[in-house]
DNA sequence: CGTGTGTTTGATGAATTTCAAAGCAGGTGG
DNA sequence: CCACCTGCTTTGAAATTCATCAAACACACG
């Protein structure tokens, strides 16, 4: 059997297994007419191999890629050859924007399976981004909500044991799937354990005994790489007091 | 005694004790007539006492805000009460960023100490930074600098003990401190034990031990909020094996 | 000089890491 | 097609780190 989906096998795949340009700019924003200027820059796409790098620490920015096929993981390498790895990518996300800031990109980035990008060429795009506002504002608030995205993070590391992480990050990646027309209970995770764990800051066996304590009470069926969420509200409550408290 | 510095008793100072508009523009890059547009944008200052919020979760978002004098923290209170700081700020850096994604504030800005700041209207930032192309480049900047500050606490919170995670705590204070001009050595902590143990992930006790070991080691003399840090170097090395490997 | 808030230190217990070993699955070559 | 590797996962037992509970202390302020 192989996988052309992500997250997903084939037979559970209830909708697109890849993205077209068109969705690669929802992102971005965009809609009607403004799309085709975006086109322009999404012309390329290339294919990469599986635990090849897409780019890594060092490299100078050239562009954005927006995941069209297979998922990533981004990761920082430290002096003690220690592995951190500071997020996973689904189709229809970026990956590169840390790189903005020094225009070399502060991260590596591999294929968790044989995937396909699409490169947006950074130069090209912020000159388009002068022309179009609703680009510039929307580049803008992509931006920010990766800010937002690392701050829920920080909050998660911060006040939550093992199994209540664990739980967050299911219902993340359930979440991010749901939105691409996936199932939100039944997918397949491509990452190792070790690296669920580093992007948790917790040890690859805690990784395992968290599954097995989540098993227990009923709450997922995960064997391997293949996880079942039999109780998604079950598994929300585990992390509802630890999430932010929204007012206004 | 009282303090119009910031992080920095007044018989200490070597350096500005606040930032002129001009300081202000800094983060966004800009030099000669340029700095003219932006300071259109700048020309308000108020004062937050310390202890009160310049803006909470929920608030919509108006203005980003430069610190001119004082400090604050920015934290996020989860539905069972507990407080995650997601970061500290002074003189010179901006607060409110991750407000542009959603248009509303994410979490609360609380003063340290009696301060003041400089609203920068956002919408009329991002209508600017349509006509100056140059400004625009370096808003995507800060904000990407953002999210690599981000990563690097997830590194932090991640892989380092709390021995490790204190000592990388003062030394980013000190480079922070020292790029504004005052002495990366000697300076007073704003916020209380509890406030750095949330933010580094640890609980206030952990933090009071932490400082504890690294006085018997001879690295710092921290007596309440004062800090003197007697081996920048050894400080250094305790978390170097920690760092981002840079390549290139 | 008392009161309240913040800090320090000690004793204990719980959660997580570490070390170790066995089990499983997928891919390769005989 | 099977056997064997290799890399990944699971589980157990021991060690360690950190959190929790508790009490004393320090300091600022009215």
């Amino acid at each position: 059997m192989s996988y052309t989906g992500l997250y997903q096998s084939q037979h559970l795949r209830t909708a697109c297994s890849n993205c077209s340009v068109s969705e690669l700019c929802l992102p971005f924003g965009l809609t009607g007419p403004e799309i085709q200027q975006l086109d322009k820059l999404i012309v390329q796409r290339f294919k990469v191999k599986k635990n090849l790098a897409l780019y890594r620490t060092g490299d100078p920015l050239r562009s954005l890629y927006a995941v069209r096929i297979g998922s990533f993981k981004t990761n920082v390498i430290s002096v003690n050859g220690r592995e951190q790895v500071t997020g996973f990518q689904m189709p229809g996300e970026l990956l590169g924007l840390d790189a903005i800031s020094t225009e070399i990109h502060g991260c590596n980035a591999f294929a968790l399976e044989d995937s396909e990008v699409c490169p947006i060429h950074f130069a090209h795009l912020e000159k388009l981004a002068g022309e179009l506002p609703s680009l510039q504002h929307n580049l803008n608030k992509i931006l920010s909500r990766e800010i937002v995205r690392d701050h829920d993070m920080l909050m998660t590391l911060g006040n939550m044991n093992s199994e209540e992480r664990l739980a967050a990050f299911l219902l993340n990646l359930s979440q991010r799937l749901s939105m691409r027309g996936y199932s939100p209970t039944h997918f397949l995770l491509k990452m190792r354990r070790e690296e669920i764990g580093s992007y948790l800051g917790l040890r690859l066996e805690t990784i395992c005994r968290s599954i097995a304590h989540l098993r227990d009470r009923g709450l997922v069926e995960i064997s391997g790489r293949d996880v079942e969420i039999h109780n998604l509200k079950g598994l929300n409550q585990l992390v509802a007091g630890c999430h932010r408290l929204r007012l206004g």
